[in-house]
RNA sequence: GGUCCCUUCGUCUAGUGGUUAGGACGCCAGGUUUUCAUCCUGGAAACAGGAGUUCGAUUCUCCUAGGGACUGCCA
């Protein structure tokens, strides 16, 4: 086992595309117990089918956990004393492990085709049965335990295509196992089949990669999706086979996609509009775009938050976690058991309140790319702070600032139509005519609390519908019914663009 | 079909034999606000069904139903 017993855990994803929202829960569950145990958190590419690989994709998934801050300890680009971390880097070693099996009596070399195999299939099919190549059915098939030592020597060297296949015990026994998640667990060898280790094409298949690394590795605690719980028993048998201890293991709970049946996929977020993906995917082959979450404005650690709280809950009524405090706080026993329908709503929610924490000036920094892709040039940061932290409870991501505070930039161009019509109108206009000239001549200091007295008793003094002014004063402003406090608009817009704004308003709607 | 896993408000969930079944998102109503949003208050909303065990089941057991995963020389 590893020295001291410390913990070691490790996120293995196959390069095959963008790591799904799901793939990250899984690493980020390895990670938060990782820290916790003050373990190593590994990152290993099981990238053992060449057929599937997808270029890009290892990248795609280191940026991914980076972005969502999970730092690995050992993986691919760092290295560490386990490596290598890509396991076509390891092919060597394998082919000798799947021979010690062989040798041991626990594994056995088959060499039935695609063809053979797919006719067995079939042939099971059209019984309206299921083919399993195991106890029952081996000995009809093409292997080493069906076939003579010498047809079998002969075709290995003859070089004829085979496979390793893994021996189930005849006798039928429980294999057993205790998960962090589940509890016991248990299935019957006489329900499992003689899966492939080692395959034709000189790679181990995942059970035989996965295994023989976790304990090169010295992993002490397997955390993986619920996808995995079938294979549980043909690991710990071959963990038995080699004589190894066993990690622990843990299988988390599926997410579900939002509506309707099933995992989550990409086409729900299409479908909903939400990102399935931590970050925003372009298919090498097809060209096909599949969004972020780190595109579409969430924060990394509202994404992490969100997910943490999908499947696993602190007991206690805290729903917003930082980092440190998932660590602290995170439990293999408080997750769930079953799956958890993911809610885009709530998505945006946990990203609202992740907004609300930052700072205004941090909120500014990150909004003046976007005032600048309008065509605007950010002002000085203090100003920008000031309209952010006017409008940033109204809005849950940075690029809705914009709805929220355009008219601090451009005056509007149209004015709501119903609000008008509503506001606009009586002795209204005629008095938004003397408040330009009011505020024209204004020389005191230009503040909003002196500007809203003087303006309180104007319409006092006239005998008129405080909110039609207000409301028609907004428009003039803003070009609806919307937006912060009114006067606050207004000391910062400045003397000239408010009596400009006025002026024109008069001009469109009539004075 | 087979194997395994799962089942509390629409959703995420608390609950570990006796609770007015709690919270959050969303939704609705009222209040605050010159508008909108925030905020505050309130509301509707759940133990899948059936047998047991028990003085008493959301909680324990079994069955049924439903959901999910797996069933590749993919991971």
């Amino acid at each position: 086992m590893g020295s001291q017993n410390s913990v070691r855990v490790r996120f293995a994803p196959s390069p095959t595309g963008p790591l799904h929202m799901g793939g990250v829960r899984t690493a980020l569950f390895n990670y938060l117990f990782a820290r916790q145990k003050k373990g190593a958190f590994v990152l290993r590419i099981e990238d053992t089918d060449q057929t599937r690989y997808v270029k890009g994709a290892e990248n795609y998934i280191i940026e991914s956990l980076r972005w969502c801050g999970l730092e690995f300890d050992e993986g691919p680009v760092q290295g560490g004393a386990f490596g290598p971390y890509r396991q076509s880097e390891r092919k060597e070693q394998y082919r000798e492990f799947a021979d010690l099996l062989v040798e041991k009596g626990h594994a056995y070399y088959a060499f039935d085709t695609a063809e053979d195999l797919d006719k067995a299939r079939k042939e099971a099919e059209s019984q309206g049965q299921t083919f399993s190549y195991g106890t029952g059915s081996r000995l009809s098939m093409s292997n080493s335990l069906s076939l003579s030592d010498e047809e079998v020597k002969q075709k290995l060297e003859a070089g004829e295509p085979s496979v390793i296949r893994f021996k189930m015990p005849d006798e039928v026994v429980d294999v057993e196992d205790e998960d962090m998640i589940r509890g016991k667990v248990s299935f019957k060898t006489s329900d499992l089949d003689d899966k492939v280790l080692f395959k034709a094409d000189g790679m181990p298949t995942y059970h035989l990669a996965n295994v023989v690394d976790d304990h090169l590795m010295e992993i002490t605690h397997v955390i993986r999706g619920e996808e995995w719980l079938p294979s549980m028993p043909l690991h710990v048998l071959l963990y038995k086979a080699f004589g190894w201890d066993k990690p622990v293991f843990a299988h988390l709970p599926l997410i579900l996609k939002p509506q309707g049946k099933g995992k989550l996929s990409k086409r729900d977020g299409d479908k909903l509009g939400f990102p399935v993906f931590p970050l925003k995917w372009t298919d090498p082959e097809s060209g096909e775009v599949a969004a972020g979450y780190r595109e579409d404005g969430y924060f990394p650690d509202a994404f992490i938050n969100m997910l943490a709280l999908l499947g696993w809950n602190p007991g206690t009524e805290q729903e917003l976690f930082s980092k440190e405090e998932l660590i602290d706080a995170f439990s293999f026993d408080r997750v769930n058991k079953a799956g958890a329908r993911f809610d885009p709503e709530k998505a945006r929610w946990f990203n609202h309140q992740y907004l609300m924490k930052r700072s205004d000036e941090e909120l500014a920094g990150l909004f003046g790319p976007f005032l600048i892709e309008k065509g605007i040039t950010p002002p000085a940061v203090d100003f920008l702070s000031r309209i952010v932290a006017l409008v940033k409870e109204r809005v849950s991501f940075v690029h809705e600032l914009w709805d929220q505070s355009f008219f601090f930039f451009v005056a509007p161009e149209s004015y709501d139509s119903k609000v008008a019509k509503k506001r606009w109108k009586g002795d209204v206009p005629a008095f938004m005519g003397k408040l330009a000239v009011f505020f024209k001549d204004w020389n005191g200091e230009w503040k909003a609390e002196a500007l809203k007295e003087e303006v309180s008793s104007m319409i006092k003094a006239g005998e008129l519908n405080f909110g039609a002014v207000m409301n028609s004063l907004r428009l003039a402003m803003v070009g609806g019914s919307f937006g912060p406090d009114l006067f606050t608009i207004i000391e910062m817009l400045g003397q000239d663009e408010v009596v400009s704004r006025i002026e024109k308003a008069v001009d469109e709607l009539g004075g």
